[in-house]
DNA sequence: GCCGTTTTCGGCCCGACTGTTTTCAGTCG
């Protein structure tokens, strides 16, 4: 098992030990333990055979012993005995916003409920809002947790996405006859959410050779059905995939119809008959003669268009397009910009964090916990905050080729103010401000909110504009275009946070955004160095929007990005 | 269950909101 689940395994054993009435605090370890396994660096195997997990905090014996089995059998006996001696339905009902434990477990003695099914159905017919400390209002905050659970289990987010297409594209290369393996669809546009998994497989061999293969595959738990080009699979996880096959001289053609979006698609199709072509039936037609398309610039050439990256493939008028922009790029980047530490809910050293953004090529490293009010988050005091600085003077001492920044990920309060004074920020290189809550307020005063916020010359970045989580949260209501336009005013930079959680801005917010002037800036809200890997999602979103290197903050060198934070505050 | 030390067990994060109840338990971030 590796360590996504085994990472998920501990966290049920906490939910489990949590609904036994178990001490919150050895339930707190599991939960620590998971976020520890979920954030190592490398393979989970390593980290047990290098002695490195034992040497983790959070690991002790007890977690240790169990995390070997989950890694070498793929199963654990503690485990095991747990689930069975509770009702199933009961650790799904803690994932409903509302539903702790002692409310789940009220629900499942008094009405011998234990499963999702089951608890709509009391829901709905009044038997919830009848129990002791439970009312109408309980019951329809139920009902609306569980059709966000329900969307939420369905949907599929991209670093999941990307994990099963990597092994999957290892798995399907070693069908024979299969030449390559190349993932399209939503993964390859870069959508912060993935709907079904398309892989393209370039064979010599007819489809149906190679589809004879599939149900041999590693992962596969079904084999769907078929025509006679193109497979329907599910994957054990609940992942649908596509298989298309394709020879080499129809690649271009089939990538293209497996990539583009629905309206992209259409437009290029719509494109092809005002010049004489066709597109349909998986094929590029001239007339009734096949034209070869060995790759995707060929079929665009034709309809007299550059190669349109895939990211931009979503029918909002790139085809428009006189000339495409030079779009940013990973290696584009200068500055890790969001980052937590093991001062507050991070699990990484600011050394080891260092370490690592130097090993994957940034110059600067901007470290960002968080501020005092977000107590739940190990929020940073004063005092603490001076400890850290001492702390990144000392790793700027040794570890070379990086200069990690003093930062801040500070709240944005219910009246604007932010979390610290300029006594303190005003010793930070740079401060990002976020919001947190939505303290109960309407679309406009979260949009005045922020704007007071604002008003304040040490912001430099605004953090996770919207506070949407994608499996859990909708957007904070806001004004968010007179914010782009006062944000461009003050010279305050707009986030794009790359936590595949979050993906926030929405990519399809930041043409506006950068229309109404706002500088953008990448940050991948890393908890741990695994976290560091989450900025290429940011920049497939950055490149979603259009953007170049011209528009990011952090592609910028050191000098020019202090210079940036530094140029509204007071001298 | 883990940690840190005072090497053997005590401490481990907390303020605010929500929906209930009628003074607060439960949940969340």
């Amino acid at each position: 098992m590796d360590k996504t689940g085994v990472a998920r395994v501990l966290d049920q054993v906490a939910s489990l030990l949590e609904l036994r009435g178990e001490s919150p605090f050895r339930v707190r370890a599991f939960r620590s333990a998971s976020r520890a396994v979920a954030g190592l660096p490398g393979l989970l195997d390593e980290a047990l055979a290098d002695g490195s997990l034992r040497a983790s905090r959070g690991i002790g014996p007890a977690i240790l012993a169990m995390v070997t089995d989950l890694a070498t059998t793929g199963r654990s006996a503690a485990h095991e005995q747990l689930r069975a001696e509770t009702p199933p339905g009961l650790v799904e009902m803690l994932a409903i916003s509302g539903l702790g434990v002692t409310k789940a477990r009220r629900i499942h003695q008094q009405l011998g409920i234990d499963s999702l099914a089951e608890l709509e159905a009391a829901a709905r017919d009044g038997r919830l809002a009848a129990l002791p400390g439970f009312g109408e209002r309980s019951a329809e905050n139920i009902l609306r947790g569980l059709g966000f659970l329900r969307r939420a289990s369905t949907i599929r987010l991209i670093h999941h996405a990307v994990q099963e297409a990597t092994d999957l594209e290892v798995a399907l290369g070693r069908i024979p006859g299969v030449l390559r393996v190349i993932t399209a669809g939503d993964l390859r546009r870069r959508m912060e959410i993935v709907r079904d998994l398309v892989m393209v497989l370039v064979a010599e061999t007819p489809p149906a050779e190679v589809f004879g293969r599939l149900a041999q595959v590693p992962g596969v738990d079904e084999f769907a059905g078929q025509d006679e080009r193109r497979a329907t699979l599910r994957l054990a996880g609940g992942t649908a995939v596509q298989v298309v096959v394709t020879s080499p001289a129809n690649l271009g053609a089939v990538l293209v119809l497996a990539t583009g979006n629905r309206n992209h698609v259409a437009q290029l199709a719509a494109r092809a008959v005002t010049r004489g072509y066709a597109l349909h039936g998986a094929g590029f037609w001239r007339g009734s003669a096949f034209v070869p398309t060995p790759d995707e610039g060929t079929l665009y050439r034709a309809l007299g268009l550059p190669e349109i990256p895939p990211e931009l493939r979503e029918g909002a008028g790139e085809l428009d397009l006189m000339e495409l922009p030079r779009l940013v790029q990973t290696g584009d980047l200068r500055g890790f910009l969001h980052c937590h530490t093991d001062f507050s809910d991070g699990s990484s050293s600011i050394e080891d964090l260092a370490r690592a953004a130097g090993q994957a090529g940034y110059q600067y490293l901007g470290i960002t916990d968080h501020s005092s009010s977000a107590a739940y988050a190990g929020g940073l005091r004063r005092e603490d905050l001076e400890r850290q600085w001492a702390e990144v003077d000392r790793v700027n001492g040794i570890v070379g080729g990086i200069r990690v920044l003093k930062g801040v990920e500070v709240d944005i309060l219910p009246d604007g103010r932010l979390d610290y004074g300029p006594e303190v920020l005003s010793q930070l290189d740079f401060v990002i401000a976020s919001l947190h809550d939505d303290a109960g307020l309407s679309r406009v005063e979260m949009t005045d909110r922020v704007l007071r916020a604002m008003d304040n010359p040490y912001l430099t970045i605004w953090g996770h504009p919207t506070g949407r989580t994608l499996d859990g949260r909708d957007p904070y209501p806001m004004n968010l275009e007179p914010l782009f336009t006062r944000a461009a005013e003050r010279g305050i930079a707009v986030e794009i946070n790359a936590d595949p959680h979050r993906m926030d801005l929405d990519w399809r917010y930041l043409r506006t955004a950068r229309e109404a002037g706002a500088m953008i800036s990448i940050g991948a809200d890393a908890h741990s160095t695994a976290g560091l890997a989450h900025m290429e999602f940011g920049v497939g979103l950055a490149r979603k929007g259009w953007l170049g290197p011209e528009a990011i903050l952090n592609t910028r060198s050191l000098e020019e990005f202090l210079a940036f934070a530094r140029v509204r505050r007071p001298r």
